[in-house]
DNA sequence: TCTTAAATTTGATCATAATCACATCATTAA
DNA sequence: TTAATGATGTGATTATGATCAAATTTAAGA
């Protein structure tokens, strides 16, 4: 009984984690002993800013993003996290002992805990993930380095465009017309991640839409029919 | 001569970095006659986006900051660098191996640099490094996250008060009057960093001058006069 | 399938910061 | 000190996206 669960816990949870892909097995069984479960429904939050942090939290299966908000009441979102991704791991470093960021579910989740502490061990007995981590917190910071760049920019259309092709790298699927994606964000999430009202965003996929760009298809999939189009926006 | 050398390089040099500051005396002058040295007057170019990247720079003296270009060909800063900070780093992890931003000078700075095959080793042979360099990525994500947060709020006031505040944390130190700072920004460089056009960070120092929340002094020195009420923006 | 609430789109208006043009100021070097 | 040059400030205009107010569409549940 308790294999099966290692089992099926390893395959779902930590093996699927890219900072411990260099464990040994006997490593990783040891991690997944030590992990708890989590499950959270669409629209629950995992935890706001200002909470006590002393959590790491793995994605084992769903989105959760993270945002900040802004003086008017606004939400920001700076990252969408799925499968694997792994956060709040910032506090495991640094003296600041509350999370500066609001994390929440945007599809059915269910996420795996490692303790502050139980993760210091682990950091400690496996050196090598701390590279990973770093790996992993370079790429975070090239993201946000980009996004700030986007927000920066006046010109909306550059940023509706580059909004469609994170989306795009992230879960687009070739099809025949192009590149589908089922998208798990809201119009309004969207205006969250640009900074762009709903109905700017509305009416500029309209727009990219009327030129051939792309397919609107109900409010959650999109097709992008001329990537390189969309690409000169860039 | 070549001690004195030494003695001279660990006081101006590896010695500032916070991510060597683990390290025993052996070890840092170990680490100090490895690096190289390189000066550059204000406006000198370190290196463009796109360069083959293949070593990080530590700051002696002087100022960098950090940019990219954004589509219309305006610079988006997203750091200003000083003294005992370090960049370039995230290409020695990364399979990329080529720089994703512009470095240059704005003030006459001495840098230390270190190629990438040496800065693996020393990270190798003292693990606790990256446990540091991980903090200040950290710290350098959650300054983005700010940014992003700011740059993403409509609200043109509240990034003015932002930079300000931001500026006040790296350049300001207690008068009479209130906090004092010398800006190395020029309202130019503002307007980089905040996405706001110069005219408008113009517009909107006066405004708070106007208000006596802030006293303009010449052009690169500013006195916040009621901080608490540049807060409030926030 | 139908119902219904929520999400999205569309239209009209408005506010505001970008832009352009130029005046003024500050700073550096001679 | 005085040029001379670059940086900054100011005014007027304009463009554009935010906002408000419906209308419409979508999607989830009965």
């Amino acid at each position: 009984m308790v294999d099966k669960c290692n089992k099926c816990r390893t395959e779902l949870c930590a093996s699927k984690v890219p900072i411990f892909t260099n464990l040994s097995t006997e490593e990783l069984i040891k991690i997944i002993k030590m992990t708890g479960d989590k499950s959270f429904s669409k629209g629950d939050s995992v935890f706001f800013e200002g909470m006590k942090a002393n959590t790491l939290y793995i994605i084992n299966k769903g989105k959760i993003k993270i945002f900040k908000y802004t003086k008017d009441g606004k939400e920001q979102i700076l990252n969408i996290l799925s499968e694997g991704d792994f956060f709040g791991e910032l506090n495991l470093l640094k003296k600041s002992k509350e999370y500066h960021f609001n994390a929440e579910a945007i599809q059915s989740t269910k996420l795996c805990t490692l303790t502050k502490s139980k993760m210091k061990n682990i950091i400690l007995d496996n050196p090598k993930i701390s590279l990973k981590m770093m790996e992993v917190l370079g790429e975070r910071l090239e993201k946000l380095e980009t996004l700030a760049q986007n927000l920066a920019t006046n010109d909306i259309e550059v940023r509706v465009a580059y909004l469609l092709l994170e989306l795009k790298d992230e879960y687009g699927y070739q099809v025949k017309q192009g590149i589908e994606m089922k998208i798990p964000l809201t119009r309004e999430e969207m205006s969250n991640y640009t900074g762009v009202a709903r109905e700017t965003i509305s009416r500029k996929l309209a727009a990219f839409a009327e030129q051939g760009i792309i397919k609107l298809v109900g409010n959650s999939k999109i097709i992008i029919l001329d990537e390189e189009q969309l690409k000169e926006y860039i």
